[in-house]
RNA sequence: GCCCGGGUGGCGGAACUGGUAUACGCGCAACACUUAAAAUGUUGUCUGCAUUUAGCGGAUGUGGGUUCGAUUCCCACCCCGGGCACCA
């Protein structure tokens, strides 16, 4: 030894060894309790691997490693994604068959992962383009199919023209195809169809129990877009047809000004409007417009009115107008909606466009406080108040004035009944003897108030209407004012908000300054809703949709998942089309239905898959007639494989099931999953539906496939862009590798930052690890025989700090606290040969070829990745003599060192008696004395 | 617009449950070794004022609040990243 340290020599020593051994097969039976580790694995470009891919499957191998020390049984496998359209693409553009392709670049991938030194178990490799593999993908559509979970449907499909294959919704990014941008168009077609949405509650609840990252189920959750609401029916005058409207503010309902339906559902309906032509022309102006154009910025709201068609709303029997408008969806909800422009935004923008009326029934509700709190004991005044904000010609505005002190409008209640018209002249002659003043519109925004009212000792709950008028002329009558009740005055504009001491004046101020009709989208309580006043929104949607027998529902945002591709490089959809007999499932006992070779697998441009060219392989028996049949020719999307592959692991050769029982129940489920952000409203939605079916039809015996799941922190370019050819900004693995060592590269990466963050790559930043690891190296030497551990501290507080660290992922703070802990030993001018060994232990996971080397050296016969994982004690983790900070009010002044159990008293005796604290005491009067134990004193002065 | 997550030195970042902010690493500077450079080692490195030393003040996006004490808790705002979005 003390030779310098020569990672290429040493590297593929141990890779060779570990390999030959086969110490990292798990074993199916085991006493130890398992531990499965599981990557999301890769999709094995022809590019190869960029610095930034080994990331996630470093953490895996710490974990699995730490695992394996501690005891488990760990399964930690790996495979290859590879069906799917880049692999397809990449042929084409080589002139290779995919599976050569596949075959090449699954290689080199191996190849390179080799290289870092991982611990995959690699008799348990799976591909999802092998036959054996791909049978089981299909076999599990055969069961779906069998349960009614895919179907068949003609329905207008995201169709990207420049791939040439229809899209799931999931395959969209802003309305353009995720992999080549191009913007997508809607195309009817013939397709297959998983019933995903049917698990979408399931899967929404599922979702708690999960220990995955909150923005994962963030995401999931909008993803899956869950809404409660109401189902209401509305008759169409003179006809037996009823539209059924989907709302979540059915509390609303009697301030519906008119309904809208869908383009969809007016195309494909007999509604006898009068301007048939008129409509025609719109739905087809509609169908031109992309999804992206429909939504685009400004969006200004379009519709027509179906002339001679109106509808009842059941809640009051008003006759409102129907119109079509492209902003309602027809593939949410029921495609058709009741508009109320007052508390719904776009129904607010569109009845601007169309002159639609605008009738407030939710007053956002005030509630008092301080002194005037609601006060349970007392009694409670209900009351509505009509207010008159009333303009002179100056445009000054009357407030009356109570007291000198209490500035408000024109005001007056009525202990039951309505508020009208008469009642603005009534109140304004009262309250102030003007007896000509015009009203300006109708009233606006309403507030409702629940406050205590010390004058009269009483509760009120006062819904306030408001009305704006103008003064005609000064004609006046005897009125309040001169009787003395209160006082009146004229105010400026900008005056008025700082003399209102009411709540619900200022709030109707403030809608009256910014414009009267302000639409108001929150809850609050009902007015103008008949019976239903006064009741809080929540209270009234339930009743509400009682009263119109309404039914409560659940709507969700998610959409079936179109499960066809119209490509070759696919899983054959295993179905036969059959004259006689329709779609007929292929018999279970003739899966796999092999993907045929074919001269040309390039895309046809008609809407069929290349499959449909090659009748030998097309035309087939029907298994049930025995007469012609056609295969289905479609093929699965790329994400059927990677929806269940992390089964296969537990028993990658099984012929006769997807996966054994017994296997399965002992693997199941992973209890580490480590992958990117990205797959969150994909691949972890797909495989979340996937498994709730096989646990329904009891392939697996539990519920969610990935308890708990860590994303990787993208590692950007030197340059902070992403790393990609286009920018030529790659970091290739095998060069860091090859210049540094593998332990470099796996310390470095795991140091960067916290894990489950963007980096950008630093090849300047790499020397830091290397030299660590030279030190590490060069420590050997140092070692001596000695018993008396001088770093014992440090050394148990880091085999705390760094198991617990692997255990939440803070990989960069266990690689901190190893680097504390060599600076120690250094200090120490040597380590003892136990301390230096547990150091090797602990640093193994992060660095497995540098430790094996030195691991061995110093005498061990057996490998240390099969050693114990050191177990600390929590009473040597503290130090004989402690810091103590001393603050004076709460700055730090002093410090002094005493031993870790010494009295309290005698700190602060010692404390009070150090000359610098004596001078920042001196002259005050000690208040007291705080002590946190084993840190610091506040000695708090007056 | 709604919902999440986050803002700390020149840089990546650390900080227990409210308790000495800036650990660890990079970079930089000085010194040692060297003919020299690299490598290595030692020391220093938030900032302002003061400066022989000691010292005093300020700083965790901004502004307030709670507390003996706030990066940490509360309120308002600004900025960055992500998800959803004409979803009724």
């Amino acid at each position: 030894m003390t030779e310098k340290y020569d990672h290429k020599d040493i590297e593929k020593k141990w890779q060779d060894t570990w390999e030959k051994s086969g110490m990292y097969h798990s074993n199916n039976t085991s006493s130890k309790p398992k531990k499965y580790v599981l990557d999301m694995f890769p999709y094995p470009s022809g590019e190869g691997l960029h610095v930034g891919h080994p990331k996630g499957y470093i953490a895996t191998d710490i974990y699995s490693r730490m695992k394996r020390m501690q005891g488990f049984n760990v399964l930690h496998p790996m495979g290859w994604d590879a069906f799917g359209l880049p692999a397809e693409q990449y042929a084409i553009k080589n002139k290779v068959h995919p599976s050569i392709a596949v075959a090449k670049n699954v290689a080199h991938y191996k190849e390179q992962l080799s290289d870092i030194g991982f611990d995959y178990d690699w008799s348990r490799e799976v591909n999802t383009t092998d036959p054996a593999f791909y049978k089981w993908t299909q076999w599990i559509f055969l069961k779906m199919f069998e349960k009614g979970l895919a179907y068949e449907s003609y329905e207008p499909i995201n169709w990207c023209p420049s791939c040439q294959t229809g899209l799931a919704n999931e395959d969209l990014e802003d309305g353009k195809c995720e992999r080549c941008g191009t913007v997508v168009e809607k195309k009817p077609m013939r397709q297959w169809v998983l019933r995903i949405t049917k698990y979408a509650d399931r899967m929404l609840e599922d979702l708690d129990a999960l220990d995955w990252p909150v923005s994962i189920k963030e995401s999931q959750k909008n993803w899956i877009g869950r809404s409660e609401g109401a189902e209401i029916d509305f008759k169409v005058k003179n006809s037996d047809k009823i539209i059924t409207v989907f709302t979540t503010r059915p509390d609303t309902l009697f301030g519906a000004a008119y309904c809208v339906l869908a383009p969809e559902l007016v195309e494909n309906g007999e509604w006898g409007m009068e301007n048939e032509e008129e409509v025609r022309e719109y739905l087809k102006q509609v169908k031109q417009k992309t999804d992206i154009e429909r939504t685009a910025e400004g969006r200004e709201k379009t519709g027509v009115k179906l002339e001679g068609v109106s509808v009842i709303n059941p809640a009051n029997g008003e006759e409102l107008p129907l119109y079509v408008a492209d902003y309602v969806l027809g593939g949410y909800g029921t495609g058709a909606v009741m508009a109320v422009p007052a508390h719904d935004e776009r129904d607010f923008e569109f009845a601007k466009k169309f002159g639609l009326p605008i009738k407030y029934v939710v007053a956002p509700r005030i509630i008092g406080e301080g002194e005037r709190a609601y006060r349970p004991n007392f009694e409670t005044l209900k009351r509505k108040v009509t207010n008159v904000i009333l303009e002179n010609d100056k445009g000054q505005f009357l407030l009356l004035i109570e007291n000198k002190k209490d500035f408000h409008f024109i005001g007056g209640g009525i202990e039951d009944g309505d508020t009208d018209i008469e009642t603005v002249h009534k109140e304004t002659k009262e309250e102030s003897g003007y007896t000509e003043i015009e009203i300006i519109g109708d009233k606006f925004n309403p507030v409702s108030t629940l406050s205590f009212r010390t004058p009269k000792q009483k509760n009120q709950d006062i819904i306030g209407f408001f009305y704006y008028a103008k003064l005609k002329s000064d004609n006046k009558i005897f009125c309040e004012v001169d009787e003395g009740k209160h006082e009146i005055g004229w105010y400026d504009k900008d005056q008025i908000a700082d003399l209102i001491n009411s709540r619900t004046h200022k709030t109707a101020w403030l809608n009256f300054l910014s414009g009267r009709n302000q639409i108001f989208t929150g809850e609050g309580d009902l007015v103008d809703s008949a019976q239903f006043d006064r009741l809080s929104s929540e209270e009234a949607k339930k009743k509400i949709t009682d009263f119109v027998k309404g039914r409560w529902v659940t709507k969700y945002r998610l959409k079936d998942w179109v499960f066809s591709r119209q490509r070759y490089w696919g899983e054959p959809i295993p179905l036969i089309h059959c004259e006689k007999c329709g779609v007929v499932p292929v018999p279970e006992k003739d899966l796999p239905v092999m993907l045929p070779e074919v001269e040309s697998y390039e895309p046809t441009g008609t809407g069929e898959s290349p499959l449909a060219d090659i009748s030998e392989w097309v035309n087939t028996k029907c298994p049930v007639c025995g007469g012609a049949g056609k295969r289905e020719t479609n093929t699965m999307p790329q994400w059927a494989g990677s929806s269940w592959y992390y089964l296969r692991y537990m028993d990658p050769k099984n012929t006769a099931s997807l996966v054994d029982k017994d296997k399965e129940k002992y693997w199941s489920p992973v209890d580490m999953y480590v992958g990117g952000a990205e797959h969150a409203t994909r691949h972890l939605i797909y495989a979340r539906f996937y498994h709730k079916f096989l646990y329904d039809i009891g392939v697996v015996n539990y519920e969610e496939p990935f308890i708990r799941l860590q994303n990787v922190g993208l590692i950007m370019a030197e340059d902070g862009r992403k790393m990609s050819k286009r920018w030529g900004n790659v970091v290739n693995p095998d060069d860091i590798v090859s210049e540094y060592g593998a332990d470099t590269l796996r310390l470095y990466e795991m140091f960067m930052g916290p894990f489950g963050q963007a980096v950008a790559w630093s090849t300047k930043s790499i020397v830091g690890p290397r030299r660590f690891l030279e030190r590490v190296w060069k420590m050997r030497d140092k070692v001596n025989e000695s018993h008396d551990s001088k770093a014992e501290a440090v050394l148990h507080r880091t085999i705390k700090k760094v198991g617990d660290d692997i255990e939440t992922f803070g990989f960069n703070t266990a690689i901190s606290s190893l680097m504390i802990l060599l600076n120690e030993l250094e200090k120490q001018e040597g380590a003892t040969k136990k301390d230096y060994e547990t150091f090797l232990i602990l640093l193994a996971p992060f660095a497995p070829h540098i430790t094996e080397e030195l691991w061995r050296e110093i005498g061990n016969k057996e490998s240390i990745h099969l050693a114990l994982w050191p177990t600390y004690d929590a009473s040597k983790c503290v130090v004989k003599e402690i810091t103590i900070a001393i603050q004076v009010s709460g700055k730090l002044r002093d410090s002094i060192i005493v031993k870790a159990d010494e009295e309290e008293d005698t700190i602060k005796a010692l404390a009070i008696a150090r000359p610098d604290i004596v001078k920042w005491v001196a002259g005050k009067e000690i208040k007291k004395i705080i002590v946190v134990k084993g840190r610091l004193l506040n000695i708090v002065v007056l």
